[in-house]
RNA sequence: GCGCCCAUAGCUCAACCGGAUAGAGCAUCCGCCUUCUAAGCGGACGGUUGCAGGUUCGAGUCCUGCUGGGCGCGCCA
């Protein structure tokens, strides 16, 4: 079953094909002018250009071949040989049967699935997540869900950032600060301790706050002082030869760490199939560096060991691959290449997609071709979806206004008041308990915060500005969530007036822009696929649910008669769950009632 | 310095291999609740797509140069 354009684009192929002209410019798409058709097909121009003939002489021989199809209502030639096709409302009626029977809404599997990899989220132990995460979150959640839907067999994985010198400064700082700490640590480093005892004063002694308020001026300190940095990264590698004090301490590390980010990921619907970090794989590292070492491809430089990995034709020198640091510890590229072995070992992926910032491109460019080098990865097997920056008006990174970073609990607590608040307002919510009215404002804040990412492209930094959510009103995720909720309300009054929905038969104008707004699903979901981008599926979701408005708005529903009704029932029915499965593919949930 | 990305309405963003009259939302103004939820619908206003060239029947889209902004460039991740 295929949709509209599909359909159309194989009938004008065909007429161009017997009009002695390539099949492949018989291509057609939603059309321009609204008003004027439903779809058109250009490609009558290029075959004129080609053949040095006049294309409305062209379009009309193709259109000749269009005579007896019945799906068209109207066939004309436009401008300088643009070939406009409105469709009959038998053809669309009869489309919107089949997406209304179709479990899914019109869109198709792809082809060939393959085993996909999402690696996403990017949280790092012992730093709250902020605003920064909100994008890696929540955009690979959105492609993951998407490329499953599609049929892949998708994983999705947070990839921890739990290993690096950034574990060293903060070993460092919190055994300078605490010397309860510091004394459980050395301890146990000397095997004198009893680890039970350690752990509880690590517990008694250091809690996320701790670590969110030492870890910037540890950092600044490294940059600062060369003779802190050497002693931080000396920690690193005492921490990666798994010395029992440092080990246990970072152990703690994680584990107050994790209770936040699950928290964090669990108010945005964001979950993961596998929870592994950078420490996951540091038993894979050493004999990786052996081989690596085997094949002839590391070399000694300034203490380090490195792979080079520019090319001819290299617009620029590109960096090294750092594999070993001066001080015997594995760095941020090393983890990434161990990360390959060992997802090719465990799950053996066709494609991995790399959600992360923008910023990142060239580490990842280091770290594929290097991958590519040793034989780990094969040419676009690994793919960076890298995304911009979320800024605040003043178009720089997100700040508070103290200036400090925004974390992300912070930032979701807030909308939910906004959305609490605009609930009363509307004096919406009564007669719902309290529990439901409080999980209604979840998912308006949660909406409106991933919409509001979501509606741009990933690639381009966007401007996020707190106050414009407030009114929920117009492009946002909360007007999606109410086109659902009016459908659900209908459909709850059809229920009780015991009124059944029906064949669709589509006669008014509203009707047809909501069929074809229906069999557009497939094209942005592909396009969504294809780019890696969910913004395609997110402004078609905002299309129909805007289309849907529109035919609210114009043909009601309950007073209509019988046939009427049980039709126009079946389509808002329709709708509503193709919006509700769009949604879900961006990670929204719609409430029954708001 | 080298490299990558971006520049579209007052603001925030779209625009399907290069196609017709560049679309939405916000803001401003005007209408519409005795009919299914007005977080809604209709209408008006708003553009030399940063600048200058080029390719093309046709350019926001491709090429060159310039201006302005963001980002990256070896032992952080």
């Amino acid at each position: 079953m295929s949709d509209l354009k599909r359909g159309l684009s194989e009938a004008v192929g065909t007429a161009f094909a017997a009009a002695g002209l390539p099949a492949e410019l018989g291509r057609v798409t939603p059309s321009d002018r609204p008003d004027l058709a439903d779809f058109q097909c250009n490609g009558a121009l290029p075959a004129a250009k080609r053949a040095r003939r006049n294309p409305r002489e062209v379009a009309a021989e193709v259109v000749a071949g269009l005579a007896g199809d019945t799906r068209l209502a109207g066939v004309e030639i436009a401008g300088p040989g643009f070939i406009n096709l409105k469709l009959s409302d038998a053809a669309l009626s009869q489309r919107a049967r089949e997406i209304a029977a179709d479990p899914r809404l019109g869109a198709e599997p792809v082809a060939a699935p393959r085993r996909v990899l999402v690696d996403y989220g990017g949280p790092n132990v012992a730093k709250p997540m902020h605003v920064g995460h909100l994008r890696a979150s929540i955009i690979g959640e959105s492609i993951k869900r998407i490329y499953r839907f599609r049929g892949d067999t998708v994983v999705g994985d947070a990839h921890f950032g739990d290993w690096g010198y950034q574990m060293g400064l903060l070993i460092g700082a919190v055994t300078d600060e605490k010397p309860a700490v510091k004394q459980a640590v050395d301890a146990l480093n000397a095997g004198e301790a009893v680890e039970a005892e350690a752990l509880a004063t690590f517990e008694r002694e250091v809690s996320l706050a701790d670590l969110d308020r030492l870890y910037p001026e540890a950092a600044a300190r490294g940059k600062s002082e060369p003779d802190y940095r050497d002693r931080a990264r000396r920690l690193t590698a005492e921490l990666q030869a798994r010395k029992a004090g440092h080990f246990a301490l970072w152990g703690h590390f994680a584990k107050v760490t994790q209770v936040a980010l699950e928290r964090d990921f669990h108010a945005l619907g964001v979950d993961f199939d596998l929870w592994k970090g950078e420490s996951d794989v540091d038993e894979l590292i050493a004999p990786m560096v052996e081989e690596l070492d085997a094949k002839g491809l590391l070399v000694d430089d300034q203490g380090a060991r490195i792979i080079r990995v520019t090319r001819q034709g290299d617009k620029r020198e590109l960096p090294p691959l750092l594999v070993v640091s001066s001080e015997g510890s594995a760095m941020y590229g090393t983890t990434d290449l161990a990360t390959i072995v060992d997802r090719n070992a465990t799950f053996g992926p066709d494609q991995v997609l790399y959600v992360v910032d923008q910023r990142q491109a060239d580490h990842f460019e280091i770290v594929f071709r290097a991958a590519q080098i040793a034989g780990y990865a094969a040419e676009g097997q690994l793919e960076h979806v890298g995304f911009g920056t979320m800024n605040g008006t003043d178009g720089k990174p997100f700040k508070t206004r103290e200036g400090g970073v925004l974390k992300l609990n912070d930032m979701i607590v807030m909308t939910r008041d906004k959305a609490r608040e605009r609930l009363h307002e509307a004096g919406l919510g009564a007669e719902l308990d309290p529990e439901a009215f409080e999980e209604t404002a979840h998912k308006v804040a949660v909406a409106a915060l991933k919409f509001a990412d979501l509606q741009n492209f990933r690639g381009t930094s966007y401007v996020f500005d707190l106050d414009r959510f407030s009114s929920f009103e117009g492009k946002t995720g909360p007007y999606l969530l109410y086109q659902a909720v009016r459908v659900k309300s209908i459909l709850r009054r059809a229920a009780d007036e015991g009124v059944e929905a029906g064949e669709i038969t589509i006669s008014e104008p509203a009707e047809r822009d909501l069929v074809l707004l229906l069999d557009a699903f497939d094209q942005a979901l592909a396009d969504a696929y294809d780019k890696k981008a969910p913004n395609f599926l997110a402004e078609h979701a905002y299309k129909l649910a805007q289309t849907f408005s529109k035919f609210y708005a114009a043909c009601p529903i309950m007073t209509a008669e019988p046939t009427v009704r049980a039709s126009r029932l079946a389509l808002a029915q329709t709708t509503l769950r193709q919006l509700e499965q769009a949604l879900d593919l961006l990670g929204i949930e719609a409430p029954d009632r708001m």
